[in-house]
DNA sequence: CCTATTGTATAATGATCGCTACAGAATGAG
DNA sequence: CTCATTCTGTAGCGATCATTATACAATAGG
């Protein structure tokens, strides 16, 4: 997983993923299927666990909180380059690549959109509930703060801090829509 | 440029670009070099021309106005899939790659933030001239912005549309920093 | 015309790609 | 123990990678 996530699925070989298990070719084939399964299992476990951006938003009550939270989230851990590469596994693995893996690609960007959606959703229910002003454009303020945040895997990936990433998931909440 | 574009450096061949260009091997690396420094060529058209920030932001008298039309230009320009690939090719193409490669993503991130500190000389400039509060934190804000823009890239590759990035540089706008 | 130079194309270099056939070792069942 | 099964490792598959040696065609100078 953290080969794919730092390299990219097609600049990650069979040979760098062997000698990172430290097995052979035939066990890993026999374990894993072949490439494609294994990078998609690791996109999985990515989603899972340290991508799961939907158990952030289902854990705040309110639309504004659970954004909030979801910006700190990840500039904590993009920026977190002690237990894995920065920048987000979704984001950077495969945003790129030939026409042989387009399926991939295609496959991740449906990952990308899915998280698009459950921030829209969140931002949606809020607007329901009376939290947001009636007329808030839910779809494009999700869109939004999913730019800035697959913008900050490029600053992670660029080497910015926890504390600048910070600054900038706090400067992205300035604009929050109020009452007024 | 637009294969390096679209598929990254590790991921284009050179069979790739000698039956894009309709020459065969020995002339490319006659005329080229290698394909590192054709790549190194191609980024550098690509800044020159298509990827011009600099222009655009010496263009514009207030800060203020620069980065409204920065990141006005770049939703245009990053949604135009009808010349070029989509997104920003300083940000998309090498963002991953093999360890072989990484004196190019070194390089490529130079770019990046080279970039970003136009952004913020430009800000910088702006408090001097008394446009923004003195106590504006530049380089925060210049970070934001640029954070902003790098989204777009992947929002772009998602297939976001030109009217929906616009909505994304006005929102980017709201929480420009005013006397109060 | 001859020759020198430039440019192209063919074809092949060693290396590495993703992947697997096959042989041997380990394990468990009866 | 014997046998069947499951694993692992070696070795190699054809294909493609970036790159180039070599032969040939075109052009230009004298």
């Amino acid at each position: 997983m953290e080969l794919f996530w730092r390299q990219g699925y097609e600049s990650t070989s069979i040979s760098d993923l062997t000698s990172a298990i430290e097995i052979t070719a035939p066990s890993l084939y026999a374990a894993f299927g072949d490439k494609e399964r294994l990078y998609l299992e690791a996109v999985e476990r990515y989603k899972s666990d340290l991508g799961n951006s939907g158990r952030i938003l289902a854990g705040e009550a309110t639309a504004r909180g659970a954004i909030e939270r979801l910006l700190e989230a990840s500039a904590i851990e993009l920026t977190n380059t002690k237990d894995h590469p920065p920048g987000c596994m979704v984001v950077a693995s495969a945003i790129n690549g030939s026409p042989q893996s387009a399926h991939l690609q295609a496959a991740l960007r449906g990952c990308r959109l899915e998280a698009e959606a459950r921030i829209t959703a969140k931002i949606k229910r809020g607007v329901r509930d009376g939290e947001l002003p009636p007329r808030t454009n839910a779809a494009a303020l999700g869109k939004f703060y999913m730019t800035v945040m697959q913008g900050m895997t490029i600053q992670a990936r660029d080497g910015a801090t926890q504390k600048e990433l910070l600054a900038v998931a706090r400067a992205a909440m300035l604009q929050w829509p109020e009452f007024s």
